[in-house]
DNA sequence: TAATAGTAGTAAATCGTTTACAAAATGTGC
DNA sequence: GCACATTTTGTAAACGATTTACTACTATTA
């Protein structure tokens, strides 16, 4: 494979005059250019991108950290951080930690090994609870999940807020028994909180028996809504924090030939193909997930190139999507 | 950041020492290679895999290059590969063409000019056309379309018998008029194959106005079917080739309010969330997807290993899982 | 004891770029 | 035609590892 110093013999000039040449282009006569121009094309020749990192110490290469890419949600915000990395000549290295913090450090590690140019992810709790700005050699922009210390760009949901107005939408439905499968991540602690906000704020009490910390998982999603259905006094509507966890609960609910949203109301996050094709459909909030990931490859790219700008947390609503399984209602109060 | 020249200098001995006590420890004596590795420690030392690469030539990293991540077949393999090439020390690069041979040509001279140890592509059907094995400085791995002229790796399912199983589980529940929705990719247009194969093995024949050529989207799939629908004589199964047009199909028969099967049956390929949760569940072939992604990280990775190996093609069957919306046909019959 | 083989370590070349600096060529004003 | 500024070009040193060629030393054997 032709090199930059078989270019520069076939041009009959410096190696040096073939990079500013294909650099820039200044301080070369055109009559140089041209020469120069013509063995490149001639030779087929294409710069080697590792020893051009080698020497300027940065990539086009952004990592993305994410836990598992075939959640929907972040399958979504993939596509749109390789979208945006496309257009502006990046590369995107994939890495799945299944919320595996050893994992996590690994591809941390090669992130830094590899010179990245930057990275984009969705940490463990323990990175949250450890992370410092000044950690990584390279910018990061945090998604999906808040982190209290440290000063990142990061994008993420109002996650108290969407989950304030789903729940507020089943009160206002005539729905009071309503129970909550949430994940320890720290978006499902928020969007517990705007669950419990919610509630107080039309004057029901948080029920702790109706309150669950589970796995975001459709396995658990299934057996912690069959061990609610079992209740003494069952809820009459089920809030859950991801499409994961819903898949499971529709699940449950099916094989207890419970009727939604006639003996229980379902309402959950994230839109997915499933959620508006099943019968009731799902109302759920629907994050704008495409540009979540759109947004924090944006963020990146502008800091590196521009590293000491301030950072920015872009806070998203989510857009509540009202359907058949939250329907109003009927006859029976509380 | 600390260099090996550094950690050299701290043990007191040259970079070729250190670089041996890293790679293989052979002729260092004990007592050196605890000084070594003591400095390696105290230094935070890690080899710097840019230089490593332009060194040796060749990285650890692995191109994925599919036609669109989101559609839930690539997810599944992308995950497979990215498992698979964790588990082997590989990272992937992840790269969505849409069907576009310009965008993947970039990509494919992405990962020349970044050295990559070898890539695993679905191909557009232009390179299919034009693919010859001496394209490539790197080792390729094909998977899901199948490669007429060239002597690679392959790794896919065996389109034409998945589709005449389907079509004949059909034929066998007693349905008589099946269309096809068929897309224009390799594998759309071997499933075809089958379907008109066990069209003519059970005594019926391929009618024209029942076999479309759609581009594989659930838009597509929708229009489409609403045609079908609208024929003077409407076919009583519609057979898709793959998840996003069956999506587009149940869509406009739930519009025209037909009843899936009574109506009109449905199958399709790739199994997902939502064929088994709305109701009836779909009937339909799983490939298997994570099978198809690890074997083609192995068979790369033993590859790039091995450069000379003899090429292998790896056929792998669907699983054909019968559900509700292909139940027997009732009462009538043609 | 000398010849031989094997081990331990070093210095320098290499991979393919970019870039600081120096040198050469060109242009300008008088 | 000379001094000086300006533009163009080349030289050589990085970047950080690996690897080869080579030297020096130790141990084995006849």
């Amino acid at each position: 494979m032709a090199s930059i110093k078989d270019v520069a013999e076939a041009a009959g000039v410096s190696t040096a005059t073939v990079s500013r040449v294909l650099s820039n282009g200044l301080h070369v006569r055109p009559e140089v250019r041209e020469r120069v121009m013509a063995a490149v094309e001639r030779l087929g020749y294409r710069p080697n991108l590792v020893a051009r990192s080698l020497r300027s110490q940065q990539s086009n290469t952004i990592g993305l950290i994410v836990s598992d890419i075939s959640n929907p949600f972040f399958t979504a915000i993939s596509r749109a951080v390789e979208d945006s990395a496309y257009e502006q000549g990046f590369s995107v290295v994939l890495c799945n930690t299944d919320e595996n913090p050893e994992k996590e450090a690994i591809y941390l590690n090669l992130m830094r090994d590899t010179a990245v140019a930057g990275a984009i992810m969705s940490p463990t709790r323990q990175t949250i609870a450890s992370f410092t700005d000044s950690n990584f050699p390279f910018p990061i922009v945090i998604i999906d999940r808040s982190i209290s210390n440290g000063d990142v760009d990061v994008v993420l949901l109002d996650n108290v807020d969407a989950a304030y107005r789903l729940v507020t939408h089943l009160v206002e439905h005539g729905y009071r028994r309503i129970a909550a499968l949430c994940s320890e991540m720290s978006t499902g602690l928020e969007r517990q909180l705007g669950y419990e906000k919610a509630l107080r704020a039309h004057g029901l009490s948080p029920r702790s028996e109706y309150m669950r910390y589970i796995p975001p998982r459709a396995d658990a999603g299934y057996a912690a809504t069959l061990k609610l259905i079992d209740l003494a006094e069952p809820p009459d509507a089920l809030f859950t924090v991801n499409s994961l966890i819903a898949e499971g609960a529709l699940r449950a609910i099916r094989e207890r030939n419970l009727t939604i949203p006639d003996d229980i109301a379902l309402v959950t996050f994230d839109e997915t193909t499933w959620a508006s094709l099943v019968q009731p459909a799902i109302t759920l909030i629907a994050q704008p997930t495409y540009e979540i990931g759109k947004t924090a490859a944006e963020l990146l790219i502008q800091r590196i190139a521009a590293p000491e700008r301030p950072t920015r947390q872009v806070i998203l609503k989510g857009q509540l999507i009202v359907r058949g399984s939250s329907a109003p209602r009927q006859n029976t109060g509380v």
